[in-house]
DNA sequence: TTAAACTTTCAAAAATAATTGAAAGTTATT
DNA sequence: AATAACTTTCAATTATTTTTGAAAGTTTAA
């Protein structure tokens, strides 16, 4: 395989995970892309490789520096914008929980709190429904708080972890 | 709030984060009605709870039972199959991420291995495109283990894991 | 201030994914 | 063997999401 076949393949792949995860096809594109890339690309080359329209690659771009995972940068006497992913993974995989954490764990914690909390009768059907709630809030704030707690630790956090959890 | 307005809620923002993780609404508004039910529901049942037509629920009712975390059941002189769902919450996570290793990860790795094993010129792009795709690939492998090794533990694997992770 | 070089926005179009429902399939009962 | 009670399948429809592209917006330079 020669490179240009590589990291086309590269780029297909990780568009094709993110959809999986909720993710949009292009905007995973965009990130492989920029991930590979050893210096920063303009949208229209971005535009170019990935042959999408400069609206898609606007507004895909903008999601992923909302992300916190991807930057604009100036070149001098460039007039354009050039863009480069968060290349340290570490420091991706961080920032990816943390806003999952934020948008999607936050936000249903809150719902599975107020669920679980109502006033039930007296009948085995309501009182499973708060038991299996409750024990729900509960897993899911362990695991968030655990997330939290992994990523802390920053620098190889997940080779660290892995020592940790082994032994 | 009073009971079936908390299922309803339940239902709906499970079926909302469901789509987040590229998992349809349906089907996992159908796993957290079964979740919260302390008996087993008929196909009946689901189709009129959540107003979805017949072949809508059979096909994510067959989804779900591919992931291993929904079951039939037969209750003794009843024609029609009930359902239940895993209800333990370490073992449907196990199962969750046992499947998303087996349908994603693992295929991701593969890809991962083969781009990043290219031979390249001399090229800054094309070492840097090596490099990084070997990290990648090192972090997602160190990752996935870890997630095996996290579960092993089996019962409260996720208690057990904050205990080991804290101290 | 004007023009050129660029980016963003957003309504419409296209692509993709989910859902329906009726026909075909299956299994149990008479 | 025929019928009844149920489930599955899948082509067509509907709903949702993504993408386009041109107009509007912004910034820099002359």
């Amino acid at each position: 395989m020669e490179f240009k076949e590589a990291k086309n393949k590269f780029v297909q792949t990780w568009g094709a995970l993110g959809s999986q995860w909720g993710i949009n096809k292009t905007m995973a594109q965009i990130h492989a892309l920029l991930m590979v890339s050893n210096e920063a690309v303009s949208m229209e080359d971005i535009m170019d490789e990935l042959q999408i329209s400069r609206g898609n690659a606007s507004m895909n771009l903008r999601a992923l520096m909302d992300w916190g995972i991807v930057y604009k940068e100036y070149k001098a006497g460039e007039r354009r914008e050039f863009f480069t992913a968060e290349k340290d993974l570490d420091e991706l995989a961080v920032k990816i929980s943390r806003e999952r954490s934020k948008r999607e764990i936050k936000p249903a914690l809150k719902i599975l709190k107020e669920v679980s909390t109502i006033e039930v009768k007296d009948s085995a059907e309501e009182k499973h429904f708060v038991d299996q709630t409750s024990k729900l809030y509960d897993f899911v704030l362990k695991a968030d708080n655990m997330l939290d707690k992994m990523t802390e630790f920053n620098e190889n956090w997940l080779g660290k972890l892995v020592m940790k959890i082994m032994k």
